[in-house]
Order: C-alpha cells, then sequence, then structure tokens
DNA sequence: CACGACTCCTGCTGGC
DNA sequence: TGCCAGCAGGAGTCGT
C-alpha cells in the first residue's frame, strides 16, 4: 500500500511530465472514491497549467494557479504515465482505471481497485490548501530539518497510546504506515507496544533518525513493491526485499534469529523482534 | 484532548 | 477443482 516513499517515487515519476503542461481534457468513468470527485472536474481544469505538483504526507497536491486538485492513493492507488504517440494508443481503461487527465504528450492514468483513494479540488478563493480539513491536523513532514528526537518527545507527553498507533496516526509525523512504522521501530530498538509518553530524549532521538533513514532508503530504491507497488513508470520497487520484519512472522530475524513476532494493534497488523526490540 | 471502534472496498487466502 | 466467507488495510468519523 502507498505510504510516504511511494507517493514521493510517484510525484517525482509525473513531476517531469505534468510540472508547466496544460492539462486540456479530464475523464471521470468512476466519481465514487472516498469522496465522489467533483461533478465539474474538467471543466474546473480543461485548459488550466498545472505549475507545480508536491507532496503533503501521503497527498499529491496539483498546483494550479486558481486552486489545487488533492489526490490520495488510499490502498490501492496508483497514476501511471502513457505517452500519447502517434500509432501507439493508450491503451484502454480497464475497470478500476477510474480517471485520465490527458496532457498534450501524456495521458496520467489514476487506477485504484478499492477505491479508499481521493481526487478532490481546493480552489484558491476557499483559502490556501494548507487549511484544508484533510491537510490541516497533519503532522511534521520527517524530511524537514525541524523533525527531530525534540519534536518526536515534545508531541509524544500527552500520549499514552502505544508508539506505533501514535506514529500511524500522522499527527505527530506524516507518511509513516504500517510497514515503515514496524521498520523504523525495529531499526531504533523500540518495542511497539510502550505507551508513547514513556519514550524518553533518547529513545526519541533514535526512533526520528530511524524514520527519516529507513524512509530515505525506501525513496532511494523505489518504493515498496507490497501488494504489487509499481511505479509511474511501470517499475516495480524494492523495498520488501529488506523488510526485516513486515510480514516476516515466524521467520529468524536477520539480526539475532529469534522468530519474529506478529500481534494486532488497533486491528492492524506490527511485526517485531521480541530480542532485538527491549528498548 | 486522546483513544478505540467502526467504516468504506475489493483482491486474495484458506477452508471445505 | 471450485466456491465463498473472512480478512487486510489508510485514515476519517464518531462515541466515550
Amino acid at each position: 500500500m502507498p505510504e510516504l516513499p511511494e507517493v514521493e517515487v510517484t510525484r517525482r515519476a509525473l513531476a517531469p511530465h505534468v510540472e508547466g503542461r496544460t492539462l486540456e481534457s479530464v475523464a471521470v468513468r468512476e466519481r465514487r472514491l472516498r469522496w465522489p470527485v467533483p461533478l465539474r472536474l474538467h471543466e474546473q481544469l480543461a485548459g488550466r497549467r498545472v505549475e507545480r505538483i508536491d507532496r503533503r504526507g501521503k497527498y499529491l497536491l496539483w498546483r494550479f494557479a486558481h486552486g489545487t486538485l488533492i489526490s490520495h492513493l488510499g490502498m490501492s492507488g496508483t497514476w501511471r504515465v502513457w505517452p500519447r504517440e502517434p500509432g501507439r494508443p493508450v491503451p484502454l481503461p480497464q475497470v478500476h482505471d477510474h480517471i485520465d487527465l490527458l496532457f498534450r504528450a501524456h495521458c496520467i492514468r489514476l487506477t485504484d481497485p478499492r477505491r479508499f483513494g481521493a481526487l478532490l479540488w481546493s480552489a484558491v478563493a476557499d483559502g490556501p490548501v494548507e487549511g484544508h480539513p484533510l491537510l490541516a491536523g497533519l503532522g511534521i513532514e520527517p524530511f524537514d530539518p525541524g523533525f527531530s528526537g525534540e519534536w518526536l518527545y515534545r508531541l509524544t507527553r500527552s500520549r499514552s497510546a502505544p508508539i506505533k498507533q501514535v506514529l500511524l496516526a500522522g499527527d505527530v509525523v506524516v507518511g509513516v504506515g504500517n510497514i515503515y512504522a514496524s521498520e523504523s521501530l525495529f531499526r531504533a530498538g523500540i518495542n511497539p507496544k510502550l505507551p508513547a509518553r514513556r519514550l524518553g530524549r533518547a529513545r526519541c532521538g533514535l526512533l526520528a533518525a530511524a524514520i527519516s533513514e529507513v524512509l530515505a532508503e525506501a525513496i532511494a530504491v523505489g518504493g515498496s513493491t507490497l501488494r504489487d507497488f509499481v511505479g509511474a513508470d511501470g517499475v516495480a520497487g524494492y523495498f520488501m526485499n529488506d523488510a526485516f520484519v513486515y510480514e516476516r512472522a515466524g521467520q529468524a530475524c536477520r539480526l539475532c534469529a529469534t522468530p519474529i513476532t506478529r500481534v494486532l494493534q488497533g486491528q492492524r497488523a506490527t511485526y517485531y523482534c521480541r530480542r532485538c526490540q527491549r528498548r
């Protein structure tokens, strides 16, 4: 499922085909995503130029002069780039190919079988997109210089929930989903069940560093291959080849050979090594 | 405020 | 071999 690295990999693949280009038309075949896709999307966007494509957490922000198109990939969404060239037709849309953004030279296609994704419009007249209800409560970016052990420490003092669930909540730091939460906690040697407020400054420092490193490494290799994540260029990522704990229940820890433990936290699977993660 | 349960949806898994 | 119930999962929403 797309977490921050997969979204960032997607953003980088889209940017050269989208930034500074004029959107010719929008085809919406299925409006029923997490929230209904706006009815007037084509009228709002056709003939308008995408100035920039940014990422905030797991959201992609397609910035136009008159507003921002907000997209989220949910569990199973992908944006895929298809060239539009004479003699090489864009493939016919398949069942789950819900949206096409047509530029002169490319078709950017949203596929989302589970329809947990979103595509929303935020007009300039409604205020800065950063204040949109979906974005306003988000935590700091993990690559922001302000994200540190101290930040983690400060924002977890009032949190009694397990540290794994606080990471997933996204209001402290964004972009850490189920895979990278388990992997980051493993790297930091921290037990995922530990109440967040019981982490001291030292452990917060280790965890903040682990999160940034794990996410950066995942971006560098093109995102996770879990659930067939394929980048916008059609090339699969490699992170899962290197997972230390995720989906490795019962298998030997790569560091100490202890069988990896799987537990449920808030209806979600957490994987950890009970020997390596005792901090 | 913080937390946990519930919810959306479909592909995949496992049991028979 | 085939069918189908049950589960997983991001994150907003709601009740406590």
